[in-house]
DNA sequence: AAAGACATGTAAAACGTTACATGATTGC
DNA sequence: GCAATCATGTAACGTTTTACATGTCTTT
């Protein structure tokens, strides 16, 4: 099947609901998906170009660019969506984790509890702020779930991010918690 | 002070405590942090020689390459504590999260729950493996806590990685009984 | 004798981000 | 009129992985 470009299957997950433009799918990744997966417009623009060549999605029909700016939409093909389910159907995956935060965690003894509890704290604060996002979409989404079979996917996937972040802030406190002890006279 | 490349705090971080051969650098990664870290051999040695010309790191003087195979084993230089630090006290942090896994969950309306369950079923033997590991570390380094100020920072972070983990089987699950429910006859 | 771990390093390719460049439309 | 949003795209840069290249030492 070749290679597959992750990017280009974020695309094609997007494109098997409905056609979009390049900015659509900006904001799609950004609304719905960046707690876990990231894209910029450096990266989706020549994808789309990339897989117009190759055939996986063409421009559709209805471009609305009559003496107006350019706007192109996008349509899967069947052959994109054969790329796409090949690729759905193959139940390895790789997670690509780089915490910036655990890495001055696990080298904080350099520079002390008082330092690397601030480190805890801003992680908290990053953590807390898109977890009340998360749950807002999470409480959204599970009103809809008769609605469409599709919204248990995206439900069980914020509920991931939900259980995943509420238990970062329990480890957090925790951990305070701990260096508090250490530093706390004996 | 520069640009700091992630992989070049990772090797500072690391000799900060103890004089190490890039071989080594990568069995400490392998090791100790790739849970939330990877390193590979081709950006462990060009960092290696461009920390070395940037005065960040130098050659210890006890090399055992007479008439044996070369080995390189490099200290930490006062500067390169200062840049060490220096990044340590940035509580900003990017935590940088790719999972390829949630894509294909998002994804996976296009191809049904059966596929969807084997994509979870396939993450949750991977991390229960890696749990394993993780809960080896965390016990060792539990007994530990008192002969080190610097094992708190390395129980804190391997405690980091087994509540992340256990949560991540929480929920593969919870969304495998839900699938099955939308699966089963109503 | 072979396999596997030890040991360093380079080259090519892939991938992605950031910044730049450009301009129209909409809402205040 | 101005700011924000809509909209596409490129170029430079940086980082990292993968594969290649080479050879030794240790254990079975």
């Amino acid at each position: 099947m070749g290679k597959s470009r992750k990017i280009d299957m974020v695309i094609l997950g997007l494109l098997e609901h409905e056609d979009l433009s390049g900015y659509d799918i900006k904001k799609r990744i950004d609304n719905g998906i960046s707690f876990f997966w990231k894209g910029s417009f450096g990266s989706i623009y020549p994808s789309l170009n990339a897989m117009e060549k190759a055939g996986l999605i063409i421009k559709a029909g209805d471009q609305e660019n009559v003496n107006k700016r350019a706007k192109y939409l996008y349509s899967i093909t069947e052959r994109g969506k054969k790329h796409l389910i090949a690729w759905l159907e193959d139940s390895k995956a790789t997670n690509d984790l780089k915490y910036e935060t655990l890495l001055k965690l696990f080298f904080g003894g350099a520079v002390g509890p008082e330092t690397t509890i601030k480190t805890i704290e801003q992680f908290e604060q990053d953590i807390s702020s898109e977890l009340q996002i998360l749950k807002h979409y999470q409480k959204n989404l599970s009103k809809s779930l008769k609605q469409s079979d599709d919204h248990l996917y995206f439900y069980l996937t914020v509920t991931f991010g939900v259980e995943t972040y509420e238990g970062y802030l329990r480890w957090c406190k925790k951990a305070k918690q701990m260096f508090r002890k250490e530093t706390a006279p004996h």
